[in-house]
DNA sequence: CGCTCGGCCTAA
DNA sequence: TTAGTTAGGCCGAGCG
């Protein structure tokens, strides 16, 4: 569940970015517009529960232990009786892992000791859940087959292969008698360069489970002797692949697709009292996986299952100044809402407290005496509402660690939930393209030197991944225009968007050293076709856009990074930046070869460009009438290195050169900070940014704090002037913390 | 004072 | 166990 796995909110940097347990000594917030609709929405409820014969009250007495028969409806739907016979099974997975277990009889496999098994979970269109076994899948790597090896080797390799494993595990607590399963010849060829398109033998190596991999990979490595074969080293291919990454490749499982199992292809397990189930989904069934059907996620096959989503936090009573700790600190309020996939509103909110509370609008609240009760009793509602996904802010790694670790302490029994807690490029050397006869039109040179054979003589497998995806984009995209449901709207554009990153993404893991598909050649040629393209860019509309060819200014480059070019064409107005950009651009795209183009983005006006990477401008992209925002890039006002104070001063003075054409009230502007801050008139909190900073401030914890750091501050600071340029005002202050160097620079010829 | 280096953060 | 990249600006520290 990938939810669960990422970090909940934004990103605030430092080490301060862990959540910070929460005091409960003050209530500062007022009344707010959001409880007064949850009030009304309150009533709504009351009045529909009501006439189902509900309790009308929402504080529940204290001590009474969450029961399940509280309200029937929080369940999850009833499974009705499935047979397996005449029912197809069909969900939507959420999440993926394997286990060593016990073979199951009927599945495919081997059948002694302990075997890999997938296991989906997922829910189906009635909202029931679904645990699956899958069996008889198995890993897998490939070398190269030795020269002259042929068929009759093959149980010869797997015999001293097999054990060679066996003598090089240290222990065998799993008691495995057999490492390898099998070895077969199959034609391959390396992803990396062109080989002629040429097929090699490749021996596939079955391993039983997957830690058997690695040392299989090491001995073959290292060097490996069978038969009258030489000891040699075999490389391996492949045997950095993940089992579940390989299981999903092999059966075109994707992440979050729907699986059908077709009728008379699978089992239930049924005997709950027996130990048969061990998830407490309703459905738990065995496959053998090539009888599972997974469906690409188009179409009707994109929809998403009645997901019951849980999110929580959890209050402490932490002691002053201290981050609160699961060993001391207790639990005291554990808010928790639970919404189904596709509804407005959660159907459930609850909060559960230690000691009395005020009632809380739109909330049912449970008050407990102890606080072992108050977590014995949220386990169980967690287990009733039996949610698929779990979420909150931050919960990974403070929430949920500390609800564990509380319970632990207290001794609670039965807390542990059972939380899925989730235990190319051708495919050139140039060596070879005498070796391999290739004609000087089978491949092109790109500006780092480097060799590509042509899509006509070999399509990579790079080029094959870019065009699925993209056509894959389109077509989302074609499908985003016709619908009309908002919701499906969005998922269409998060599918389209998150295509469009992936081939984005293609890029960068070439360029990645220590990765599944490292090519420097393929990165280093893409940023040398990215300069390539600059520079030829610059030529051609330096070359047309001239007074001498009828045009209103000497178009010039003015800026240019990785893929982007400034372009400053000397007309009058927004709009007809925007016109001539647009032509400009199709102009230049017609002389790269499709799909490479150029595209206009927007228009700057004014332009300050500081420095390579560093510039700022209003930003026009759609309505010339009016600027979109105030664009800034890599300057003071975007970084999180720079204390409020400068920030604040920076952006104040861009938007004074920027929109208000005044330069002059720029400096004014900034005189004016500078005197605030010698005269001490400056709030301290506008310095305190760093993190050092707020770690003291923490630890002298109240007023004092404040009144010394603006001792040393002012005390600390300086100023100094350029004489050399009248442009440049400089000031620094409190070298020993803040890194607030202040500074405004600019010249009028940077300004466009 | 000028230079280089490492740290940090951003652009793309 | 777990991992996208390079280019480049600015600051502070250290050195001669």
């Amino acid at each position: 569940m990938e939810f669960k796995k990422r970090n909940g909110g934004p990103a605030m940097g430092g080490a301060s970015q862990a959540k910070k347990g929460k005091m409960n000594t003050e209530w500062e917030d007022s009344p707010s517009q959001f409880e007064e609709e949850l009030a009304l929405f309150d009533e709504m409820e009351m009045e529909a529960e009501s006439g189902e014969g509900q309790a009308g009250h929402d504080v529940i007495p204290e001590g009474d232990l969450f029961s399940a028969d509280l309200n029937p409806r929080w369940k999850r739907p009833h499974a009705p009786p499935l047979q397996p016979i005449s029912d197809t099974l069909i969900f939507q997975q959420i999440d993926l892992d394997y286990y060593l277990g016990s073979a199951v009889a009927g599945m495919p496999g081997q059948v002694q000791g302990k075997v890999p098994i997938v296991r989906m979970f997922g829910v189906t269109d009635s909202g029931n859940s679904v645990c699956c076994h899958v069996h008889g899948f198995a890993p897998y790597f490939y070398v190269p087959a030795p020269n002259g090896f042929i068929n009759a080797h093959l149980a010869e390799f797997q015999r001293e292969l097999n054990s060679a494993v066996l003598k090089d595990m240290r222990s065998n607590k799993d008691n495995i008698a057999v490492t390898v399963l099998a070895v077969d010849i199959t034609k391959k060829e390396s992803m990396y360069h062109y080989h002629g398109n040429k097929p090699l033998d490749f021996l596939r190596i079955t391993m039983a489970m997957p830690r058997l991999i690695a040392p299989a990979k090491r001995l073959l490595e290292q060097g490996f002797k069978f038969a009258n074969f030489a000891t040699q080293s075999y490389q391996a291919y492949e045997a950095n692949i993940d089992f579940e990454i390989r299981f999903m490749v092999d059966s075109d499982v994707v992440g979050c697709c729907w699986i059908e199992l077709p009728k008379g292809k699978y089992r239930l397990r049924e005997e709950r009292s027996e130990g048969q189930t061990v998830s407490l989904c309703q459905y738990e069934v065995d496959v053998a996986w090539n009888h599972l059907v997974s469906h690409p996620a188009e179409e009707e096959w994109q929809r998403i299952a009645p997901l019951r989503v849980l999110s929580f936090d959890i209050e402490c009573a932490g002691r002053k100044g201290v981050f609160p700790e699961p060993e001391i600190d207790p639990v005291i309020q554990i808010a928790s809402m639970v919404q189904r996939q596709g509804e407005k509103e959660p159907f459930i909110r609850m909060v559960f407290t230690l000691q009395s509370c005020a009632s809380i609008v739109g909330s049912q609240i449970l008050c407990f005496t102890q606080e072992k009760l108050l977590l014995q009793s949220w386990a169980e509602f967690v287990r009733t509402v039996d949610p698929d996904i779990i979420t909150g802010y931050n919960i990974q790694n403070f929430d949920l660690p500390y609800l564990l670790n509380r319970a632990a302490t207290l001794k609670v029994t039965c807390f542990l939930l059972r939380f899925i807690y989730f235990d190319l490029f051708v495919c050139v050397c140039k060596s070879q393209v005498d070796k391999l006869s290739l004609a000087p039109e089978d491949f092109i040179k790109t500006p780092t030197g480097d060799l590509f054979v042509k899509s006509s003589v070999r399509k990579g497998l790079l080029p094959e991944i870019l065009e699925n995806l993209l056509s894959a984009r389109k077509r989302a995209k074609a499908e985003l225009k016709k619908e009309t449901d908002p919701f499906k709207k969005q998922v269409l554009d998060g599918r389209q968007l998150a295509l469009k990153i992936s081939a984005n993404s293609v890029y960068g893991f070439t360029g990645a050293q220590v990765g599944k598909l490292p090519c420097l050649e393929i990165s280093q040629s893409v940023t040398g076709f990215g300069r390539q393209m600059i520079e030829q860019t610059k030529q051609l509309v330096e070359s047309r856009y001239t007074i001498s060819n009828g045009y209103q200014a000497d178009a010039k480059v003015v800026y240019g990074d990785t893929d982007s070019v400034m372009v400053k064409l000397g007309v009058a107005t927004v709009q007809e930046t925007m016109n001539l950009g647009k032509e400009a651009a199709d102009w230049v795209s017609s002389h790269f070869v499709p799909p490479i183009k150029l595209e206009f983005e927007k228009v700057y006006y004014p332009y300050l460009l500081i420095n390579k990477k560093r510039y700022a401008g209003l930003y026009f992209s759609s309505n010339a009438e009016h600027h979109d925002k105030m664009d800034c890039k890599g300057i003071e006002t975007v970084r999180r290195d720079n204390c409020p104070l400068v920030a604040n001063l920076i952006n104040t003075c861009l938007q004074n050169i920027l929109i208000d054409r005044d330069p002059d009230g720029a400096v004014a502007h900034a005189k004016e900070v500078i005197s605030d801050l010698l005269c001490n008139r400056i709030d301290i909190s506008q310095l305190v940014i760093t993190k050092e900073l707020t770690r003291t401030a923490q630890e002298y914890a109240g007023k004092q704090a404040h009144v010394e750091l603006a001792e040393r501050c002012v005390f600390t600071h300086s100023t100094t002037w350029s004489s050399s340029c009248p442009n440049l005002y400089c000031a620094s202050l409190n070298p020993y913390w803040a890194r607030a160097k202040l500074r405004l620079a600019w010249n009028e010829n940077d300004l466009y």
